[in-house]
RNA sequence: GCUGGUGUGGCGGAACGGCAGACGCACACGACUCAAAAUCGUGCGGGAAACCAUGUGGGUUCAAAUCCCACCACCAGCACCA
């Protein structure tokens, strides 16, 4: 048998589709309805795209191809997201200039991806280092701050005396991981967006979209809404503050409280406190700690007391220590808790830890001896308190309420609700990122860049290395920071530091509706035509982080009336990763790393886009296989050389097999089933081969259905077949009447185990079905006595219990 | 620890209340060939059988890989969120 030559023909119709702008599409086309298809744009890193890159671009470039052929308008367009850490280091390694680099690694990008034949629109590429983007970036971030949703608020950023201000993901084991040193965290002037002003609408928005599951509720708990009440706390020293609190309920059960030790209400009490020494050594090994070691490292309850002053109970007037413990987090709710180690386990291993005695049970109905009797275990159970003076007796759920009205009647307490969302610190302390627009003057103080100054641009150094002090590389240049006020002329200072990766990702796809647009960053009309986008593809890794910023970045831009919709994404798909053939991430150090450019080499790009569509569920961790690829060139031969066997009129015996490849194939892309659709394409193509003939027009609809996968191949065989333009060809239909089975098999079961099949009319009667099945010796075999029960569910099952 | 997810033949996986293992890989055999590769075809969970098999143990159901409860293992993300 022949076997097609993938790169003569490849080559061919990738030249072809370029000429006549195959794929460019306009806003607005008469006579269709626009969908737009979204996958994450890449992060151009030096190390090209790997095999796993690939499975989430070719599958996207199927359901882009498929809905072309339906004859949808389809925008599928593709950019980089170029500002970022790696970009930046890799400079420095390579005593480049970020932007080299940058424009290095987009090239590789760019030519492994047009190899594989994708459908993208690329005159409306994009990149987000690219002044004529960045201006835009810049100038939402302006709206931003003109509306009060921008302002400067001191954050704990990691610190190495070596290194500057560090990453989280340069931080290993509270270890600087460029130089090995310990870090700290130490508090800085920082940018941020108050994203937790959205909070609600994240959560509550969600049902607007059609997202999977899985994502909205990772959102949701990211965002963890609580409703809680925060309670005022007199002390001995005469200084009051709050707490919040869910589970108000056990408020008589308090035998200490925590505060966080390098949080405001410390720093009131410092007159008070008589081990002052021994709180501000234990500050010290605070600040050494991420938040993320406090709460999952910290497993030894670390604290200290505050000697020398009380809180005071507002219930009882009962007098408690306080003390400073690292678990407690200044940034989340009010910096203290009320601790009731008879009803927390974390407080109660604390009191442990600290020998704090006299546990108060007050929900009665668990032990509390050995482990707390917490909330999980005693709402919704019909438990009563006990030990709670007016209280006692009352269900939880009545004494949750009673309680709040109680305290808030007195006005000690306020019902509300904390998220575990906090604002989004939009200052990076780098070079390789969007200058943040903003001029400090000490007469004036903060004033915006006028809009028609915009961009801000990154002036180019040969000095960008992060600053020791910690402060941005671009502090450094005079040229950049010497300015004048926009508001009273005088002498004044740029902001230095510039914006996170994230920002320029936040709002990309807009982009990409008017990418050209020199007037606005995107006008209404080309949102309108294209917002919301139907599918957006990307990473497990970006739900909470990228996905939550974009929508909250979309409101604002609805809010002010520069977006048409409240959301911005319909629906949302992840891919599951792709590992190496061993099974693990794909990294070179590991040697597991598979260019897709070597497999396209051997056996093509349909073949690599049909195996990675083929090798697993969609959504599921995969391994890669070299032997997969070989596979489905096996496959793309079979279709190829059924044109020997073609004839002139459809093949009867075919007509339910191509028709429930068109039902299947069609149904399995709109649900993301790729390898189903694969499947059900080699078992139509077995079919085929036992026939070993196929009718033109039916075949001319088999290589439609494989066509969003292997476009190349498809286009080849309707032009030597003489099946015309591909690019005329709509999606083939079913016709249910070669669908329609007169005869069917059907799976009789004894006590519900299978013992026969037998063949039945489709619209047998049970009566019908019955009474064949008890001709059958296979059955009769195990039907020994009555038949108690006789259970028929029409095409599926007969199942006799004896 | 928290959150989300996943456990099915030698392997990748399918089925997601109704014949477990579709489809493919690997393997074996046959055809073609001087031969090999490629190709085409056949077989392929275990067991002699009764039967046993979808991480483990329970439960619901006429019927469970699928639904419920408990547990174990693995993967990913993380900010002990009071």
């Amino acid at each position: 048998m022949k076997q097609y030559n993938p790169a003569e023909i490849e080559n061919k119709w990738q030249q072809k589709w370029k000429e006549e702008k195959r794929f460019e599409v306009q806003n607005h086309q008469p006579g269709k309805q626009n969908r737009y298809v979204l996958i994450e744009f890449p992060y151009p890193s030096g190390k090209g795209l790997h095999t796993g890159h690939v499975r989430s671009y070719s599958a996207m470039d199927a359901v882009a191809r498929k809905l072309r052929i339906q004859g949808y308008n389809v925008l599928f367009p593709m950019g980089c997201d170029a500002f970022g850490l790696e970009a930046e280091r890799t400079a420095i390694r390579e005593k480049k200039l970020p932007q080299e680099i940058v424009a290095r690694n987009i090239a590789t990008f760019k030519k492994q991806l047009q190899k594989l034949g994708l459908s993208v629109d690329w005159s409306r590429e994009i990149n987000t280092s690219d002044p004529d983007y960045y201006k835009w970036t810049q100038w939402q971030f302006l709206q931003f701050y003109k509306h009060g949703l921008a302002e400067k608020r001191e954050m704990l950023v990691n610190y190495c005396p070596n290194c500057g201000v560090l990453a989280n993901e340069e931080v290993e084991d509270g270890k600087c991981c460029q130089c090995g040193r310990d870090t700290t965290q130490k508090p800085k002037e920082q940018w941020i967006l108050k994203i937790t002003n959205y909070a609600d609408r994240l959560i509550d928005d969600l049902a607007l979209t059609n997202y999977m599951p899985h994502i909205k509720t990772s959102q949701i708990n990211w965002i963890g809404r609580s409703e809680g009440v925060e309670v005022d706390f007199a002390t001995t020293a005469g200084v009051n503050f709050s707490i919040f609190t869910t589970c108000i309920e056990t408020i008589y059960g308090i035998t200490f409280m925590v505060v966080a030790p390098d949080g405001k209400i410390v720093k009131e009490l410092k007159p008070y406190i008589t081990n002052w020494d021994e709180v501000s050594e234990y500050q010290k090994q605070t600040a050494k700690k991420s938040d993320f070691m406090r709460c999952e490292l910290n497993k030894d309850k670390s604290g200290v007391q505050l000697k020398g002053v009380m809180a005071i109970n507002p219930v009882n007037g009962k007098q408690v220590p306080i003390y400073a413990g690292d678990f407690v987090l200044a940034s989340y709710g009010t910096g203290a808790v009320m601790a009731v180690p008879a009803h927390d386990q974390r407080d109660f291993e604390f009191a442990a830890k600290h020998n704090i005695g006299g546990n108060i049970q007050v929900i009665s109905g668990g032990d509390v001896t050995e482990h707390a009797f917490e909330k999980t275990d005693y709402l919704g159970k019909g438990c009563i308190l006990i030990n709670s003076e007016q209280f006692t007796g009352q269900i939880v759920e009545e004494a949750k309420k009673n309680i709040t009205d109680y305290l808030v009647k007195k006005g000690i307490a306020r019902k509300n609700q904390n998220y575990r969302l906090s604002d989004w610190c939009f200052s990076r302390q780098r070079y390789w990122g969007e200058p943040i627009p903003m001029v400090y003057c000490d007469k004036c103080g903060w004033q915006p860049v006028p809009e028609d100054q915009l961009p801000v641009t990154l002036p180019i150094v040969d000095n960008y290395e992060p600053d020791k002090e910690g402060n941005s590389p671009l502090a450094r240049i005079d040229s950049f920071v010497n300015t004048t006020c926009p508001c009273c002329g005088g002498v004044a200072k740029r902001e230095t530091d510039t914006m996170p990766g994230w920002a320029g990702s936040s709002w990309y796809y807009m982009r990409y509706c008017d990418p050209n647009n020199s007037k606005e960053f995107a006008s209404s009309d080309a949102l309108k035509a294209w917002l919301p986008v139907n599918l957006y593809n990307g990473g497990n890794e970006h739900t909470t982080r990228h996905l939550l910023f974009a929508r909250f970045w979309n409101k604002f831009l609805f809010d002010i009336g520069l977006s048409p919709v409240k959301e911005p994404f319909d629906s949302r798909v992840s891919q599951g990763i792709v590992l190496g053939a061993n099974g693990v991430k794909m990294s070179k150090s590991l040697g597991n790393v598979v260019d897709p450019l070597d497999v396209i080499n051997q056996y093509g790009a349909d073949a690599l886009r049909v195996w990675e569509a083929f090798m697993g569920d969609y959504f599921e961790t995969v391994n890669w296989s070299d032997d997969g690829t070989k596979s489905a060139f096996r496959l793309l031969n079979r279709i190829w050389n059924m044109k020997e066997v073609l004839v002139e009129n459809n093949v009867t015996e075919l007509d339910y097999a191509i028709n429930h490849a068109i039902k299947k194939v069609t149904e399995d892309i709109d649900n993301i089933k790729f390898n189903t659709a694969i499947a059900e394409i080699m078992t139509c193509t077995n079919e085929i081969y036992k026939l070993n003939k196929i009718g033109k027009a039916q075949y001319k609809n088999f290589v439609t259905l494989i066509s969003p996968f292997a476009p190349h191949i498809a286009e080849e065989i309707f032009e030597e077949c003489g099946f015309g333009e591909f690019k005329d060809q709509t999606w083939p239909t079913v016709d249910e009447s070669k669908l329609v089975l007169t005869q069917i098999e059907l799976p009789v079961q004894v006590n519900g185990k299978v013992r026969a099949v037998i063949k039945v009319a489709a619209d047998a009667s049970a009566d019908e079905v019955k009474n064949i099945a008890l001709q059958v010796t296979e059955v009769l075999k195990y039907v020994t006595g009555d038949i108690k029960k006789v259970i028929y569910v029409p095409k599926k099952i007969l199942n006799f219990i004896v």
